[in-house]
DNA sequence: CATGAATGAGGATTCATTCAT
DNA sequence: GATGAATGAATCCTCATTCAT
């Protein structure tokens, strides 16, 4: 079995608990190591040390650093992405809806600030460029397309204003990530109001002027 | 007038212009330079290439590679509260000034993609940790000081809602970044158009709900 | 006084005196750094600032740092030799002499430490190689060929025992030599007794063992 | 058993004799480098070379050429130690001790030019001033401790002078040295005859006066 | 004479990666 | 699979020296 082999492997099946252990391990000493020194502040000998496992051990799961990392941000995504949309009631309205992913994405990072600090670095840095040149499906950060699948249905109910939808989702997921940083930065305390606060914002800002009116 | 006394007058006045001359050809060389291969991407080697120095030159003017970024973002910094800032007409209404600021802000980073690339590296990076306890008038990213001064301004006048300013200036700024980091991406065309929808929807998100009645 | 007024002055008077100064300066301060830092600890720059002299003007009166430490080791052995045999009462008896010599070589390194750390590294340096191919009279460390003549003359009065005269100037000055490295390092404290002492040890090894018949 | 536990039991059991051995040549080849060109004038990669190793090895073992220079100088205390003390026929009188001592001391240096080189070199660098903060045993250079323990014994028997045994050692090992190093210098031939004489000159001047009367 | 900006060869150190066990 | 010693290219930085002013 080659080294592919094993990976896809890993992707297509969910078994082996050795294996995902060993590499989960893996990868959470990553993200908290880079959170706290950066990419290139990060080794792969400490990444081996603070993982109690041999460098040789990382190369037996990752070709390479490069390929470490990219296979962390998968890894990442596919987290937020469980996180945010797993369970999401659909019978709940739009707007309703609308509010949830917000909060989601915001209480995501906010207790898991070693992904969103991973995932930060990596959108500016020259890592993003490669993942931007592989995915097909022009996905960019933050699992934009399922939102801007959110966001497009929005437009046509006639409950958002029908504006490029780009710039909405600028707007829904760049305050979060604003929101975010400020967290983790220290500038604010989380809290549920000002998450009511900022979607509130958004949502006036995004939704068809006459709301009452729909 | 001891030696010191003299060679500091003599570094204030006759080479002035040619010392601004090169380290600003050493900023603009490491800007394109990191833009394109990321800090570490980035060895002092090429950046002297680039500029057409010797290393040893840009050591005489940064004592290391981290002085010299850390210096970079001082740099950026100016360039972009000046581009801002200055000549600002303060006799326009609250509206049209937080309609300006945004655009500018913008259109600055689409002017100076590699001054957007650098900084939003920098804020990213362990460096952003070290100028955080350095800067003891608390200013953070984007110069969000200056903002936030602005829109406490419009809080007391009834303009924009009372809220956190924090939560303001996340809205405010953090759509703005996420808009100049679209472009960046290629994902938008910028256009005077998009900027107008965006800045609409943080006003009409932000501003006190009946308008027409201030 | 500007840059032209000393240099008038200059012209106008004593150039020698300046010369001296200035290189004594130079000596001096290269010394007191090389004490402290060791030779490679000690870069021409920081030569020049101790000596508030430009990097420039160093190579001015010396066409290179080895050049530099090399005239320093004449300039060392000079003012060592000039302290020890100069006014020398040649009318003492050789026991006496014999005493003094001792004497005045530790007491001259007790008051110039900065010298004889100095000295020191040279000897044990591959700058010393340098210098013994150049001294046509054999002449070693120490201002031995003086020494040696002392010692000769001591064996042919009879009042030495006939020995190598290398040997006899290995005690001699070997002795001397360690104990002012003991003083150098603290471990004892300089006082005439011990000297004293010390000398006294020398002068029983050496001398004709039957001295009240001389 | 932990991986750690696991890896010292590795360390200390299998891979003991070839480590020694690796560390054991960098170790010679490092003073025959520093024996002809000085700590300075051998760089790292030549150590490497020599020693045929890489440079990344010898930063396995040694965590800066500073490090190994230190654990050098353990090295060479060690060697001179075992080489003087070991197998000392304690049944001989004191003034036969007395004479061995001195002998091997300098018959060590004789047939290690390269570890005198470096000794000397070391005790008169910036380095020395570094282990002599860390000993707390007092010892200083050339194995003292020992020596002293040694010089104190004969006074207490009333065989040497009662002196300050800082300058009965400064006597004894200031000679062995010096003669060592006229030696080095080609001044003399090593010989015998020579070393005879020398002690015979330190015992004299150190034992009790009338030594047929003891 | 004096200056110090500019140079760039050279050296210490790091770290991703390999491979024999 | 797992290990970690070994590798050496690549990087940051130093510092003796030059030269135009």
């Amino acid at each position: 079995m080659t080294r592919k082999d094993r990976s896809n492997w890993y992707f297509c099946n969910q078994m082996n608990v050795q294996l995902t252990d060993k590499i989960e391990c893996i990868f959470k000493h990553t993200l908290l190591l880079i959170q706290e020194h950066g990419f290139h502040g990060t080794p792969m000998s400490q990444i081996a040390k603070s993982s109690d496992v041999a460098i040789g051990t990382i190369y037996h799961y990752f070709p390479s650093k490069e390929e470490l990392i990219l296979q962390l941000y998968d890894y990442c995504k596919r987290e937020i992405h469980r996180y945010i949309f797993d369970d999401m009631d659909k019978s709940l309205s739009y707007k309703e809806q609308f509010f949830i992913v917000f909060k989601r994405f915001c209480s995501f990072y906010q207790h898991n600030t070693d992904k969103f600090s991973f995932m930060e670095q990596f959108y500016n840095s020259p890592f993003f460029e490669m993942v931007k040149d592989k995915t097909c499906d022009g996905d960019g950060p933050y699992e934009e397309n399922k939102v801007i699948a959110f966001l497009l249905q929005g437009m046509e109910k006639n409950i958002l204003k029908k504006l490029d939808v780009c710039i909405l989702s600028s707007a829904y997921i760049g305050v979060a990530v604003s929101f975010s940083k400020s967290v983790l930065y220290g500038k604010i305390q989380f809290n549920e109001k000002h998450l009511d606060d900022l979607i509130e914002i958004i949502w006036n800002g995004i939704k068809q002027q006459h709301e009452h009116e729909l």
